[in-house]
DNA sequence: TGAATGGTTCGAAAATAGTCGAACCGTATT
DNA sequence: AATACGGTTCGACTATTTTCGAACCATTCA
């Protein structure tokens, strides 16, 4: 009964690429995704208002992950997401802030926030 | 003689996206060139020391022009090229600029300036 | 006008990425 | 133990990207 895999293969700090951020973000369904996630600091995977399979749905959130945009681990029977705001601060400043700034200006305009 | 194609088709300032600007960034040749760009106001084509056909070359330029992320046009018979800095800082502000400046820090760190 | 230069465009082949159903795996509940 | 739940993994298929040689097109220079 002890936790047998209770958190999915993420790159170090260390190893996170700038160019495989840039590529995990530029995918719609992705970057809604990081914006969900930038408003709501842990959110499981199926509480998005998404309609696609799971599979693809799991893909998407795998790319981000192998990416090191996301983090994911299990939280009871769920997986449960955060962004890596620390890692990807440090590593790559103003990057992620300015992006998530730009998506939900540009994309999503009419989103009230409350 | 007069000029009978002096310019590539570009997009139009507000035609601009935010995930086609990152999924060109997410290239390391074409990022390569952007920080070539970034640091030279223009360049011609030709004049990146990237070993590869002709061809290929010519075909991350189109990729980076179709993103709205350089302008190109004729200038006797070379092409030059220019980051399109105030289009995409309207757009996005501080996205171009935070990218690069992780890309300066992290993929070349020991390139001297000057 | 002819040839060289600088770069584009055209295929076509190879690699990469996205989509989705079906099977599977831990966890929790009964 | 059996079932439900949340999500992953495994193919297989399709679509998009990348790569590259060959042909082409303006421009300039001889």
């Amino acid at each position: 009964m002890t936790g047998k895999q209770n958190e999915q293969e993420q790159p170090l700090r260390e190893e996170i690429q700038l160019g495989k951020v840039l590529h995990a973000l530029s995918d719609p369904v992705r970057m809604e995704i990081v914006l969900k996630l930038a408003g709501a600091k842990e959110v499981a995977c199926g509480c998005f208002g998404l309609s696609m399979p799971k599979s693809s749905l799991s893909h998407h959130f795998k790319v981000l992950r192998n990416a090191g945009v996301v983090a994911t681990k299990r939280e009871g029977k769920e997986w449960v997401n955060s962004l890596r705001r620390d890692d990807l601060d440090t590593l790559f400043p103003g990057v992620l802030d300015a992006v998530i700034a730009a998506a939900r200006a540009g994309q999503a305009p009419a989103a009230p926030l409350r």
